[in-house]
DNA sequence: CGATACCAAGCAAGCGCTTGGTTTGTAAAC
DNA sequence: GTTTACAAACCAAGCGCTTGCTTGGTATCG
């Protein structure tokens, strides 16, 4: 019984190879690394921990990561990879740019409190964990990720549709919605993800 | 040859014994075990490195604190508790909603990017490290902070002012300010704490 | 057969914290 | 004005435990 996801960007990615399959073993404790260091960080979660989250002694671990932080580089890169795709998907659905920007704005709020939340918060909260020439790496699939909001920002207050600089309002971005992983409870609230996009769109006077 | 500190709101509160003086032992320590933790994170903070960034041996530590998670508690309790009594002298400068809030958003900026910045980093992005007692009781002085900001809100909200719910806003706000501490850098860039209040409300739609 | 995936055991290092004893500051007793 | 008393502040050493990681060997499977 062979269950296939129905998300044909994320199939894209892992035939590339460039993100590992959810099914696979390391995905899996990629997925399981991600919900680990969210909930009790980096430093606090051992590879005990991590190996008995997928069943495994921890030295079995090492089989397939050479050290701890190399998983939670792996973690970070494919999470990038991946939210990379899907936001590149979502803005060139739009030409409009408030309609561009509502469409990214959806899609991180989704990427943060969705099915790779727990990875999502691990990059934003834990790259102090990182040794210095992992972090050039990811920073560098991080600034691609950036220039898609920047052009959508721009484009934007071009039109004078924005009240302020379009780089500043990223990086105000960026603390809000990561941000909502620790408040944002659609199960409980009923604030839908929809409205929360509505809420942020009419925060910035773009309702 | 003694240095008093200019600040009144600090002075009195040390008077009350609610914070440590800076010139203190303790003072000092708490201090550099900030900027530790924010630098390296509270777990990756060792007893030695706190010990030696105040010259003394580990063991020492023991004499002032009883645990290490005693410090971390410690820095996080005497930081609400001044930073709530800043910002309440700031709300009360003013009557005006919008002075009001701007009054409160420069003044969050300052201690986010100011001196108490190593603290308030700590206590925004380490509270997982506290143990369920020690973020009782943080989280009980920081409902008491926060209520300073609903109310200032919600004064706008019912004169039309806002665009989004209060509520939201604040927390959306709560993300968007400390995340500054990750990219602002008034020395460099020539953005001032004023101007990048001006480009907070200007993002809000308050210019 | 050979490669891949794993287990069982444990090592060296580093961790928070304890211990017993020494120095230092203060103030009363003589 | 020296002596005695005592607590606070600190040191030197190290204990018990956990950490990331290694090692040598064993299943599993194409």
């Amino acid at each position: 019984m062979t269950l296939v996801n129905p998300n044909p960007i994320l199939q894209s990615l892992i035939a590339e190879q460039l993100v590992s399959d959810p099914a696979s073993a390391r995905g899996r404790l990629l997925n399981e690394a991600a919900r680990l260091f969210r909930d009790k960080g980096y430093e606090r979660t051992t590879v005990r921990d991590l190996a008995a989250a997928v069943g495994i002694q921890s030295g079995s671990l090492f089989h397939h990561f050479r050290t701890k932080e190399e998983i939670l580089k792996a973690v970070m890169v494919e999470t990038i990879r991946l939210n990379t795709a899907l936001m590149q998907a979502a803005a060139d659905q739009f030409a409009d740019g408030k309609e561009k920007l509502r469409a990214l704005v959806r899609t991180e709020l989704e990427s943060i409190n969705g099915q790779t939340g727990e990875a999502m918060a691990v990059l934003v909260y834990e790259w102090r964990s990182l040794s210095e020439s992992s972090r050039a790496e990811v920073l560098e699939l991080r600034d691609i990720y950036e220039d898609l909001w920047l052009s959508a920002l721009r484009q934007l207050a071009d039109a004078g549709q924005l009240g302020a600089d379009p780089f500043i309002t990223r990086r105000m971005l960026t603390g809000a919605l990561s941000w909502t992983v620790t408040w944002y409870r659609p199960e409980r609230g009923g604030l839908s993800l929809d409205g929360l996009t509505d809420q942020v769109m009419a925060m910035l006077g773009l309702a």
